[in-house]
DNA sequence: ACGCCTTAATTCATGACGTGATTTAACTCA
DNA sequence: TGAGTTAAATCACGTCATGAATTAAGGCGT
């Protein structure tokens, strides 16, 4: 993970992976088009490509005429210059996810868990499994595989080797990386699942372009993703952006962390259920928070009971997303998860006056909260993207199988 | 502020930059040793040290034997090469001081504010004053200073030119630079008074080394400054940072911004005493606040009372310092500002244990808890080092008068 | 078909830069 | 005084980005 800097070689990395980067997400390009979004003269521009197209990380696809005068042959990334894998380790199953370089689902593979029973080796043989299911059914060789990229719940310690800590769920360090080692040689990057989805928000989602956003993350707990500076904030040990355990009610409800008043324990869907209190139809959370929502909606004796609940919980969001805005500054805030979306959709005009209460009016001007695009697979998606924003980078050399004997 | 990037020139002026920033803070230091602090060749370094002498910016200093051999020459910033002011708009005074490139103190002036009334004119007045009578004072010609940082409280919204907003004291969208401007053509750096206080913790105090850190700022009210890769960080509008208004009491006291619940409106002194209530000596807040604490010790009728709102107030510090733990993962957090510093000298050890209580493990056990390091100069001090900054990243070109034209 | 025009991309000559190897500088010690 | 030692400067070389010049690839009018 070196970046040196300072030789003319490492002036060269620096222009091929700003190219990468304009190619990758605006996507077909001319070579004067590259010119112009890098700022790079369009001789660099010229044997950079060359370059890379030897490599076969770009290839050429078409041309559009420019009237009268030669045409401009156009750029793509070569989808199949290698591929990338993404998983997803939730609180009910783990999800497998092939793609190619533009992301493009080649394979999928699901392995059910028990909610209550988060056995590590449960979780490795459900991520191993998966890879291979994967690789087969998308009829791609592992050593076309540019590495694996895992979103998990809790705290991702990067080291020589990535440790796990869920305190939720009682994973205290484990050493999800090295466990996983001694079944594939896959170059491994393990990271927090709110992190992952993230960054499949800012790549391809509602955070596109952004340079400064959160992407809150609401399901059964509350998770967040802070982008800084264009790429995911991590921090000084990589756990930045806890956000479900802020406080935000000195001496309140108990959360399942330990502590008392965390945002987590008013806002998360586990937290919202048991704070309504009654039984509610369906045998999962997500049906339970629908019903919640519906009873809110539809006349009868429990739906000023249930509204209060839920305008409640926008409240304390609001409150949460108040300190967001006032700590980061942020130009958006992404509210997402599967609980999330359930409660955007029924009260996001509701929750952003709620943020405004609660942020400096400043600031709030400045942010705009809005809901997230892409659907439940984000978290592998964004996993995925781990790998691929290495190889633009430039770390990744020339052919893709040599990653393997990266140990 | 355009930096741009990609041709081997912008490589020289990273180098410079880097080499620069080395020998500013660990000077002195030989050609060798820059060599092995930066990475660079000896060559490269003797290259870009020439440079360096020729426009004076360093300077060799004396020589150091080496066993047998060649002595090392040091190296040293030219400490005459140019000079910075730092400006600290406080609640009760304005303060101007002018220091050297090395940051030592030639001349300071006070000039005094009535707390209750921000007039405008009246801070343009007292930093137009100031600035003349600090040159005056300490000798030195308007075309040898390199800048003028200006500390504030409130948002300080960057663009063309800054623009103050101080929601709590009735500053809105005040342009500050524009009005200074027609007094003065020194260049101009306004930033929040708490990301200057911050910057100077990080660059010579508690925060020195740090790559992430937090500085939090407990005067009247509460501020931080929030450090992320090594520097402020500042958000899409630049403020970033706004700690004090942070909802950790949904439905709580009502604060001076306009909304409830806010840390400010618990543990800034002003609402500190506020919770109180009852009457202390001491014609000041700081006064009022350092004879609380004395009551909290001493025994007496109003001990318990007092001790109760100073435990209370911890709680709620913890409360909101946990918050900063988990959401920016900092290797450390500094306590400072005035208040910070009465409460952390009576209380660290209790604060550090709320903050446990209300963080998660594992990043918390990444954090240390510290109190400040500097006095209360810091903001102007900090104030002073952003044209410093400037010189430092190599913008700044060779000779220092030719910034007075920099409209 | 042909030449002219327009635009895209490549090539070329140039200058800036960092670096390892070599040389010079500066000082000690016997 | 000369050998030894270490620091710094210089040199020769390779890499790179770039503006200018050149070549490539099409349209259009005659």
């Amino acid at each position: 993970m070196e970046r040196r800097r300072g030789t003319v070689r490492d002036l060269r990395r620096d222009n091929r992976s700003v190219l990468l980067w304009t190619l990758y997400f605006d996507q077909p390009l001319s070579r004067q088009d590259l010119s112009q979004a890098t700022g790079l003269s369009p001789a660099s521009v010229s044997n950079v490509t060359r370059e890379l197209i030897g490599e076969g990380v770009v290839v050429e696809a078409g041309s559009v005429d420019s009237d009268g005068g030669r045409p401009r042959v156009l750029l793509r990334m070569n989808p199949s210059f290698g591929y990338v894998i993404g998983v997803d380790v939730g609180e009910t199953r783990i999800r497998v996810e092939l793609f190619d370089l533009m992301m493009t689902v080649r394979a999928k593979a699901d392995y059910p868990l028990n909610p209550n029973e988060h056995g590590v080796g449960e979780v490795v043989d459900g991520i191993l499994g998966g890879l291979a299911t994967v690789l087969a059914d998308g009829g791609v060789a592992a050593s076309a595989v540019l590495g694996v990229g895992i979103g998990v719940p809790g705290v991702v310690e990067q080291g020589a080797e990535a440790l796990v800590h869920g305190q939720t769920y009682g994973w205290d360090a484990v050493p999800l990386e090295g466990l996983l080692r001694s079944g594939t040689d896959l170059p491994l990057y393990i990271d927090n699942g709110a992190k992952t989805m993230g960054q499949a928000e800012l790549w391809f989602g509602a955070g596109r372009g952004a340079q400064n956003a959160v992407i809150a993350l609401i399901g059964s707990g509350v998770g967040a993703s802070v982008i800084t500076n264009g790429s995911t904030y991590r921090g000084s040990s990589s756990s930045a952006g806890e956000w479900g355990h802020t406080t935000i009610m000195v001496g309140g409800r108990t959360c399942r962390c330990g502590a008392s008043g965390c945002l987590e324990a008013y806002a998360g869907a586990e937290a919202i259920l048991d704070r309504y209190g009654l039984p509610l139809p369906g045998d999962d959370q997500e049906s339970a928070l629908a019903a919640l929502i519906e009873a809110a909606a539809a006349p009868g004796p429990a739906s000023a009971r249930a509204a209060e609940v839920l305008d409640d919980t926008v409240r304390y969001l609001g409150a949460g997303i108040g300190g967001l805005i006032n700590l980061f500054n942020p130009e958006r805030i992404i509210l997402g998860g599967w609980a999330g979306l359930l409660l955007g959709e029924r009260s996001l005009p509701a929750i952003r006056e709620e943020a405004r209460r609660h942020s400096l009016r400043q600031p709030f001007a400045e942010t705009s909260i809005e809901l997230c695009r892409l659907g439940p697979d984000a978290v592998a998606l964004g996993a995925a993207t781990l790998p691929v924003e290495r190889l633009l980078n430039g770390v990744a050399a020339a052919s893709p199988g040599a990653s393997r004997s990266a140990s």
